[in-house]
DNA sequence: CTTCATTTTGGGAACGTTACCAGAGAGTAT
DNA sequence: ATACTCTCTGGTAACGTTCCCAAAATGAAG
C-alpha cells in the first residue's frame, strides 16, 4: 500500500490519508507545537506505514537551510587531511549535517572550482583550509566559512581552527631537555615557505626563552619528503665543527628519513643520535625504533572547525582564532646520549 | 548594480534584466536548443554582469537530479580508504559531481543512519561498502548503487567493484618464486573472517597450480595489527620444523609488524629473512628495510566505482562485478637468500 | 448565552527552477 | 495571397516543502 504509483509518497499523501490539510501533516511532521496530539499521531503512524521519507530538496528551497556543509582540504588522501576530515564529518553527523569533500591539490584555480560548486550546491557553510594567495576567492564566496589549518594566518579576518605550533615546539624542546639534549639540530623545510618561517621563529623564541643561544643550533633544511630528510641528516652528520646527537624534525617524514639515514651510516638511534619529529602521522609507528613525535591535533582540528562553523551560520559568532594544543607521542626514538658507543673524539659532555 | 536587494539574483532578476521571460532567459543559461543567438548572448552577460548562480536546490527539485554521489566508507581516515575516496572524489568532479562522504566504523546501525541521510540527501546514487550482514538495509536503500571493497561478495546481485586478490596473490608468489622462495609462510588474519578465508584459498589454488604441496608452508595468524604481526614472526622463527625464509602477509601492517620482530631477533630484512606485504599502504615505504607489497587499486576503486554508478544512475548498467589488478611494489624487502648470514643449521639449500 | 482568549486547522503563497504547450514571427513553396 | 514549416518565445504548471494568515473549533469566564 505504500506505494500505489510506484513514486515516493509525499507529505500531501500523508495528509490526504490522515484525513488533515498538508500544513497540519507538515506541523506533525516537524514536530512543531500547536498540533492537537490525535493528530500528531495519526499523521506519524501513517507517515510510519507509507515508509514517508521528507524531501529534504524542497525543504532546503524553501528554508534556505540544506543541512550540508563544505569542506575543502588539499588532499583527501593525506593522511594527515584524512584525519581532520574525519573530524569534521564525526562532527557533522552529531548534528545531523552531511559533509561534502572536496580536494584542491594545493591549487587556487581547483580551489576556486570547488568553492563555486560549494555555493551552487547551497551548502550551509564551508570549512576551508585556503590555498589561494589573492584573499579575493575565498571573500568572494559569500558563505559562512571558517578556516583551518596554518595558511589561514594570511586572512586575519576570518576565523579560524589551527594547531598550536608554538606550544608544540615547547612540548618538544622541553622532552628533549629532560633528555639532555639541549641544543637540537634542525631540519626544516623550504626556506621561505610560511610554514619553516613559523617553525623556526617558535624555536628561535623558546631557545631565547630557555637561555640557549638559538644560533648554536646547527640547521639543514629539506622539502618535507622522506628523501630530502634522509640527505640532510647525511649532510648534518658529515659536519665537522661538531658531533650531532638529537634533531627535530619540523615534520614526521623527515624525521623517518633521518632514521634510515642513521641506520645507512651505521648510527644507532636512538643510542647515538635521538631524533624528535612533528606531525603525529601513523606511519610513524612503525618505523624502528617508533618515531617519537609532537603530534597536531587533526581530528580536533576537524571537529572543532565544525563546531566553530555551526556557530558562524548560526551568526552567533564573533571573529575567533582558535589553537588547540599539540600532545607528545613517545615510541622510542629519543633517549639519553649513551657515549659508550661513540669513539671518544665523538663524545660530547655537556648534557646534564 | 549586482546586488539590490542583497539577496542573491534569481533567473527572473537575469530576465527582467535582459529584456526577456524566464522562460527564454533558462533556455539560454542551460545553453539549451531554440534560443535566437542574440538572446543568449544578452542573458549570458547580463548573468555574468549579475554575478548570477543557478540555485542547484530548485533546479534539483523540479528535475529529480541532485549531482550528488553518496560514498559510505568504513573509516576515511584509514589510508586505504581515503584513497579509494579520493579517487571517487576525483571522478565526480571530473563529471560535475558532488561527493557526500560518510564512515560507518564497520557498524551496521551507522551504516544505516547514514543510507537513510543519503536517501534524503536525495542523492543521484551512492558507493558503499557494505557492513550489514543481512542484506535488507542495503536493497531497501532504494537508490542507484554500486558496492565497492570485498565485503561486496555478500550481495552478489548487485554490481561491485573489487580488486583482483587472486591476481594479486599470483603476482607475490611469482615474484617470491623469481627470488628464489617457493614456499614462503604465510601470515594469515583471524579464522572465520572472509577476508582470510579468501586470500588463504587463493593462495592455496595458486600454490596447487604451480605444482607446489599448500600443506608444506608454515602459517601463522594474526589480527591485521602490526603487533600481532611481530608476535606471529616471532612464533614462526621459534617452530623448529624448517627455518623460515620468506613470510607473505596477508595484510601490510602484520608485514611491517613481521618486520619489526625480524629486527628484535636480530634477523637480517631481507638477506636473512625477506617479507612480502599486501595492500600497498604509504607507511610501507618509510619501514627500514621498505616494505615490498602487492598493491590493491585503491583509488582506481573509487575512480571505477564512480564510472560503474553513473551508468548505474544513467540506466545503462546492467549487472557488472569489477575487479581491478593489483600491482607489485618492490621496495626492498625482498632478497635471494644469502645462506652467509646464517649459522648453518638455518640453512635451507633447496632454492633455487 | 455571549464574549474573549487560546489552541488547532486549512488554504494559499512562496522558494527558484525546468517542462510543456501554444502562439508569434519569419521564411519558403505553392 | 495562402498554406505550410521552421525557429523562437512567453505563459503556466509543476516539483515538495514551509511560512503566514485567517478561519474554525475549543474552552473558560462573564
Amino acid at each position: 500500500m505504500a506505494d500505489r504509483k510506484s513514486r515516493s509518497p509525499t507529505i500531501i499523501d500523508i495528509a490526504a490519508a490522515a484525513g488533515v490539510s498538508k500544513s497540519t501533516a507538515a506541523r506533525a511532521l516537524s514536530n512543531a507545537p500547536n498540533v492537537a496530539e490525535a493528530s500528531r499521531k495519526r499523521v506519524l503512524e501513517i507517515a510510519e506505514a507509507y515508509g514517508y521519507e521528507r524531501n529534504h530538496l524542497a525543504r532546503s528551497l524553501r528554508s534556505g537551510r540544506t543541512g550540508m556543509i563544505g569542506l575543502v582540504i588539499p588532499d583527501l588522501a593525506n593522511p594527515f587531511w584524512a584525519e581532520v576530515a574525519r573530524g569534521a564529518q564525526d562532527e557533522a553527523a552529531r548534528r545531523g549535517a552531511s559533509l561534502l569533500v572536496f580536494s584542491s591539490d594545493w591549487n587556487a584555480d581547483r580551489e576556486a572550482q570547488h568553492l563555486r560548486a560549494l555555493r551552487q550546491a547551497r551548502v550551509d557553510g564551508a570549512i576551508i583550509n585556503p590555498v589561494a594567495d589573492g584573499s579575493d576567492d575565498i571573500h568572494r564566496a559569500g558563505l559562512p566559512m571558517v578556516l583551518i589549518g596554518s595558511s589561514a594566518e594570511r586572512f586575519a579576518q576570518l576565523s579560524s581552527v589551527g594547531s598550536n605550533i608554538a606550544q608544540g615546539v615547547a612540548i618538544g624542546l622541553n622532552r628533549l631537555a629532560e633528555f639532555g639534549h639541549l641544543q637540537p639540530a634542525l631540519l626544516l623545510g623550504p626556506p621561505n615557505r610560511l610554514a619553516r618561517v613559523r617553525f623556526q621563529r617558535v624555536v628561535h623564541d623558546h631557545c631565547v626563552a630557555r637561555g640557549i643561544d638559538p644560533a648554536t643550533l646547527p640547521v639543514e633544511e629539506g622539502d618535507y619528503t622522506v628523501e630530502s630528510g634522509r640527505r640532510a641528516m647525511i649532510r648534518l652528520i658529515g659536519r665537522a665543527e661538531q658531533p650531532v646527537r638529537c634533531v627535530f624534525a619540523a615534520n614526521d617524514l623527515m624525521a623517518l628519513g633521518a632514521i634510515l639515514a642513521l641506520r645507512d651510516l651505521g648510527l644507532r638511534c636512538p643510542q647515538d643520535v635521538s631524533v624528535l619529529g612533528f606531525d603525529g602521522i601513523p606511519a610513524g609507528a612503525y618505523a624502528a625504533p617508533g618515531l617519537t613525535t609532537v603530534a597536531k591535533p587533526a581530528r580536533a582540528i576537524g571537529t572543532e572547525g565544525m563546531a566553530l562553523l555551526t556557530e558562524a551560520i548560526d551568526g552567533t559568532l564573533d571573529h575567533r582564532r582558535v589553537l588547540l594544543d599539540c600532545h607528545f607521542v613517545e615510541r622510542g626514538s629519543l633517549a639519553r646520549p649513551d657515549h659508550a658507543g661513540l669513539p671518544p673524539e665523538m663524545r660530547n659532555d655537556h648534557a646534564a
